[in-house]
This record gives C-alpha cells, structure tokens and sequence, in this order.
DNA sequence: AACGCTGTGTTCGCTGACGCACACAGGGAT
DNA sequence: ATCCCTGTGTGCGTCAGCGAACACAGCGTT
C-alpha cells in the first residue's frame, strides 16, 4: 500500500479522533496547501477556518509596535492552529504564519466553534478565562524577549496592583526578582528610579502606588494588551467600590 | 448593607457562573486562607484543589535546574488556580505560588474535572492539546528570560526538526531571528558554532541538520520539557515512516 | 544596649547581545 | 559575461544585565 501523501491521519489530532466524529469531520475536511510565508490569521481578526497542518508548519508570532517579533509556539502535525475558536474567543493578539511549507486541512471555523457550544457554560468560562490566560502568557514571553527590567518592573506592579483592594503591595524586591526572573540588584535599580520619579513608595517588603499613570507611561505594551484581552473575554466586573 | 470580606462572588468567575450551577458550587467552596508563599501546587503533582482567589494574588512560577525561576502568569480574583484539572492533563510542570496574601475558596479537584468530562471527546482532546500548548508556551517565556542564543537556536532546530518529514529545514537565518526575536547576526554566530561542530549543514536558506543528539546536547532544559509534555498529554504517535 | 537578621543601596568588572557597517559569495535573470 | 539580489560572515563600539562584594539601615530579639 503506497503511502498517500495527504491523507489527514497524517495529522495527529485527526488521527487520534474518536471514530464517529472523525467520519463526520472526513468529509468536511478541506485539503491546503500552505506555502511558506503564508498568513494563517491576523491579529485579533476572527478566524474563517481551523488547519490541521500534516506537514507544513506554522508559528503562532506576536509582532510588535515597532516591528520585532517573538515566537510564542510552534505547531506541526501534533496540533491545530486556531484555538481561539473552540476556546471562545475566536481571535488572538497573535499571527499565525507559515513557518515550513507543505500540506495540511482546513475545516470551516463553525464546525469547531460547534464543539465549543456544545460545552456547557460552566466550561465555557473557564475556556474564556484560559484563552484569556495564554494571552498572558505568550505576552510575558514577548515581553522577556524584548523589554527592559524598568518597563517589566512597571507591568509587574501594575499587574499586581490590578489584583489587589488596595495600592500597597507586600513584597520584598528580592521576590519581585525571582518573579521576574532578574538579578535583585536590577530591581533595586528600576525602583529607585520609580521611587525618585514619585510613582512608588517602598520599605522593607512594603510598596504603595502613588501614580498609576507613571507606571502606565513607563511600562510597555505588554500590559495594555493583556488588559484589553482580559476584558473583552470576561465578562466585566461589578464596579469595584 | 456591609461588605462581606470573602464573599465567593469577589472572585469574577464565580461571581460569573450561571445561576444554577453556582448554585450547586457555593455548597462545595471551601473558604481558605491563602498566606503570602504557600505552594498550591508543585510541577508535575496532581492537583487536590482549585483555588479561586478573592483577595490574595497567586503566581505560576517556573523553576528552573539550576534554581532559576520566572513567572508565567499571574492569577487574581479574576481567575483561577488549576486549569490543568479542565484542560484534561492534571498537571503542569509549574509551580503555584501564593505572591499576594488573602483569601480565596477552593474546590475539590474532581469537581471540576467533571466539567472536562462532561465534555464530548473531541473537546477533551482539543483542550489536552491546548495544555500542551500552553507548556510550549510557557517554556518559551523562560527560555526567552534566561537562555543563550545559542541554546535557544538548537531548541528551535529541534522543535522543527520535530515537525518535519526529513532532517532538512528551508529557513533563512534572517527568518529564524524573527522566530527568536533576536538578531541576524546572532543567529549567523550560533548557526557557524553548530556547523563547525558537524551538527548542521546550511547554505543560502537550506538547512540540514546532521548530528541530533549534538543538538540535544547543547540546547536547554527547554526542549525537553516541552517534548514530554506533550508526549504526556497526547495519543503516542503512529510508528512514523 | 548590643546583636543579628532581613531588606535595600551602590560599586566594579565582565559578558552576551545589540545596532551598524561592510565584505563577500551563490545563483538567477538579462 | 555581467548584473543584481538575497543570504551569510565579520568586525566594530555600546550597553543592559550579570555576579560578586560590601555598606548600611530598620527592626525585633535577647
């Protein structure tokens, strides 16, 4: 038996398909070429189809404002490129290109947006807050990649800031650094700077926030993206005294 | 009317959950306090609990061998602590940190593992396939923190070796550097090491890789890591070729 | 009152990566 | 055969962040 070249169990997920949902989805399958360089979806454009690549690959990539750009994953024939879709938000802060020419299927994106509905809304928000939480995730990568200690300092504290009742925070630089990744001493460095700009106070384990919208001007995109993707996929909070 | 300090509905999702089924969970929560750098969870444990946070403020924290670590998310009211248990893998290879102390509730692991079973089949294989991602994801946030380029480049070669047929990748050194979001001429320093050290063979966008196990030996804990994940969370592979 | 611990401030030399500039080589097009 | 364009090699000076070492200040303990 010759081995076909596109033959859609040649992609993991469609292999690994229970047997009669797979024999529904057969049919709905599109086979694509995916040339390289090819732009899967744009960010925050909602999808038209999912692709299960067989053997094309493509890189979910975040590009910024002013033109870098970071990996945030690779996905090949283990996988599918379109989460957003069954995890509900139908859009990411992402693009996805193709990274290594080659085949694939696309399936239209409401048959997969079906498997979402078909949850129940319990686990529906929980795929929304998820979706919400990779975003995070792939922006802290972006942002490790890209940005200085000053500007993740600044996102950190207003990340935190935004989780807590008040504008004092309990946290000794020495943790602020391991949450961040950096030397102890570098923190030291941004938050003098911070302190002496009148946006932070701070001793021994205690910050307060004098100025948010110092911390805002300072920090980089990465905290503004974030924000925007956490509100558009949960549902807004009741008005916070 | 007094504000009740821990109230379940001050953490967004349950203030969010439909009528009836928060109903069936406020019997369930269990409200704890959540002191500043309890460990909710460590890498690779399965989770007893979820926690969803009303005040305290948690940290996903990645650890690296050497001691090193770097966040990869931070959760607050808006949030909760162990999507593995819905995502369908149980566990992660993070750690959970309590960052901010306060309170929170927590819930029975296999109730909310019910909601990721009550989900059809393809779903549940879709949402381990997005854990699995979510590693790859968070993995990069680390490697982007702490590792070199060099070790970095072979993580990447091996990642797309992965998810191609043959040991042979059309890439321009110009394109991994977008991928990596480093420069060009890093990426020409690295690929030079890798060819004198016989791993790699290149020429003008062609890229053969020769020695595997080299690779694996100069790349990062990075690699690895994501590799078992995924292996971990997906169906093995059909014996390829 | 003396001590010691924890948290913060500061310095110094080092190195990896950056930005820039330019040289060169292969390969396709005319 | 020549030209040009793309991809790769290399050599600057610069700088952010690192590791190590040390000073000092608050605050609780004994």
């Amino acid at each position: 038996m010759q081995k076909i070249e596109n033959d859609p169990k040649h992609n993991r997920l469609l292999a690994a398909l229970p047997e009669q949902e797979c024999r529904e989805w057969m049919a709905l399958l599109e086979p694509v070429d995916m040339p390289l360089g090819q732009v899967l979806y744009e960010p925050g454009a909602a999808l038209e189809y999912v692709y299960f690549p067989t053997s094309a690959i493509v890189s979910l990539l975040y590009v910024m404002e002013s033109g870098a750009s970071a990996e945030i994953a690779m996905v090949g024939n283990e996988g599918i490129v379109g989460i957003s879709l069954f995890m509900g938000g139908d859009s990411t802060p992402s693009r996805a290109v193709v990274q290594g020419g080659g085949k694939g299927y696309r399936l239209l994106a409401q048959v997969i947006k079906a498997e979402f509905n078909r949850a129940g809304p319990v686990l529906q928000l929980l795929l929304r807050y998820t979706q919400a939480l990779i975003t995070q995730m792939s922006q802290i990568a972006v942002c490790n990649r890209h940005h200085s200690v000053d500007q993740q300092l600044s996102r950190w504290l207003l990340q935190s800031l935004d989780r807590s009742q008040n504008n004092e925070l309990v946290m000794t630089q020495e943790l602020i650094a391991n949450m961040l990744g950096v030397r102890r001493e570098g923190v030291t460095e941004s938050a003098v700077k911070l302190q002496k700009a009148g946006f932070i106070r701070y001793a021994r384990g205690h910050i307060s926030v004098l100025n948010r919208s110092g911390l805002e001007q300072r920090t980089c995109e990465c905290y503004g993206v974030v924000k925007k993707e956490y509100e558009r996929l949960l549902p807004v909070p009741p008005k916070h005294t």
